[in-house]
DNA sequence: CGCCGACTTGAGGCGTATCAAAACGCGTGG
DNA sequence: CCACGCGTTTTGATACGCCTCAAGTCGGCG
């Protein structure tokens, strides 16, 4: 049960045996909850262990000085929230519950494990990180050359299809617990200029987002208008 | 020859042993030379080998179709420049040359055998992807929240550091062959406001950047306009 | 010497930010 | 079941940072 949707991510990208599910399955030491709203991991925090969520949603950011928020990530279900802290060993952002969530811990300990005995899965963790810097990568471009409606409607593109991935989203929409502020620090903008962006997407027939819910209106539309295209997810299945 | 910047690198993070670098050196098949303004790789092309950067500036990049683009990550000598192609196998993104560049070709097959043979230089491997998405939440943060002469000023300090770390730069300065332009794709403004950004970091007698050459005559000053900290940089040798 | 790409400057416009206030929605306690 | 309170959403008016368009100027190189 904790790792299923990790290995749903993982199988949709290549085959992952038995011993190596049984690996992944011993790694877990200890599962917590916690409430919605609370860092928890500040940056500069010497880790040892490595964060998986099981359920929930879970943001990485980034302050200025003045207070302004950069969320750099969005993490759901089954993602591998910091398993960039096994190489890193402390964290240069924050990472925060958006909703009430239930992790897992990793020992890095049982990490550096897996990369001694089972190099297959080790590159399949990789995968997984270098994805999540591809994610990062097009986050890159819409924060520094999309125009407002186009980030916000790549966003809930993307979320669908990571959602769809781990069986949480359809082509009609899909629960997203975020307010216009978070989403605001996802893609750079004011929280009053999202608000008139989400009345634009909604005036123009594509998709609506109200009260932590994602309808989509016009698939084809949202996704023309945001330039979107599943290249930068990999989601297909071959040797890694 | 063709390692010793990569090594610098991986050395001023952790010990890396004789026999590390003697498996490193075998992985290289193959140098190359590339002439500037050349696109290298392109996106969704399958590779079964990775580039590593051995003298000269490379981008990674992203367009729309409006032809606007925005460049995802810079690369110096000793960078591993598509490292993450190991895991991913044909990239999201265009890889070009900025300056004439000198390149060497590392094998995935000769990767794979690492991650099966040396799992401590598997993980330093897997550091250095993971270190290169540590530098891109950085661009995301700049790209989403700094002002213009802060992006500015934060992209210069941050090269003057990576460079510093392989011994191309000090603390007054260092080459830099990048245009307005390509500045302007990295940090996500047009090239003219570029312009007068520089102006604006020289009238306040903080940095110029002219015939690809940067001055600072303020470092201090600088880093603090930046909101600069090499914290995000993981400078530090530890046990990886 | 002339060409061409890169840099520089100015004027005006647009997109997003800022400031302010009201309406809504939802959980809590009476 | 309603009243309250507070965070979130919505809307309006105005400001400003960066963009666009347009002309030059500079500088390296053939």
């Amino acid at each position: 049960m904790p790792i299923d949707k990790l290995l749903m991510k993982l199988r949709g990208r290549d085959d992952i045996s038995a011993a190596e599910e049984q690996a992944l399955r011993d790694s877990v030491a200890e599962q917590c909850d916690h409430p919605a709203d609370r860092t928890i991991i500040r940056e500069g925090q010497e880790l040892n262990a490595s964060t998986l969520l099981i359920e929930g949603l879970v943001a990485r950011y980034k302050d200025l000085r003045n207070g302004e928020r950069q969320i750099t990530a969005l993490h759901v279900a089954g993602d591998f929230v910091d398993l960039h802290s096994f190489t890193l060993k402390r964290l240069d952002h924050n990472i925060m519950t958006l909703t009430p969530c239930r992790v897992a811990m990793v020992p890095h300990a049982r990490l550096t494990e897996i990369t001694e005995t089972l190099p297959h899965l080790t590159r399949m963790l990789w995968f997984s990180t270098t994805l999540d810097a591809s994610i990062q990568r097009e986050w890159e471009l819409s924060l520094g050359r999309r125009t407002a409606v186009a980030k916000a409607a790549h966003l809930f593109c993307e979320l669908r299809v990571r959602l769809a991935f781990v069986g949480m989203a359809d082509e009609g929409g899909y629960p997203l617990k975020l307010t216009q502020t978070e989403v605001a620090e996802c893609i750079g903008l004011t929280p009053v200029h999202v608000n008139r962006t989400l009345r634009e997407l909604r005036e123009r027939g594509l998709m609506e987002f109200r009260r932590g819910e994602v309808v989509i209106l016009d698939l084809a539309g949202l996704e023309r208008l945001a330039e979107f295209r599943t290249d930068y997810l990999y989601l297909e299945r071959r040797p890694r």
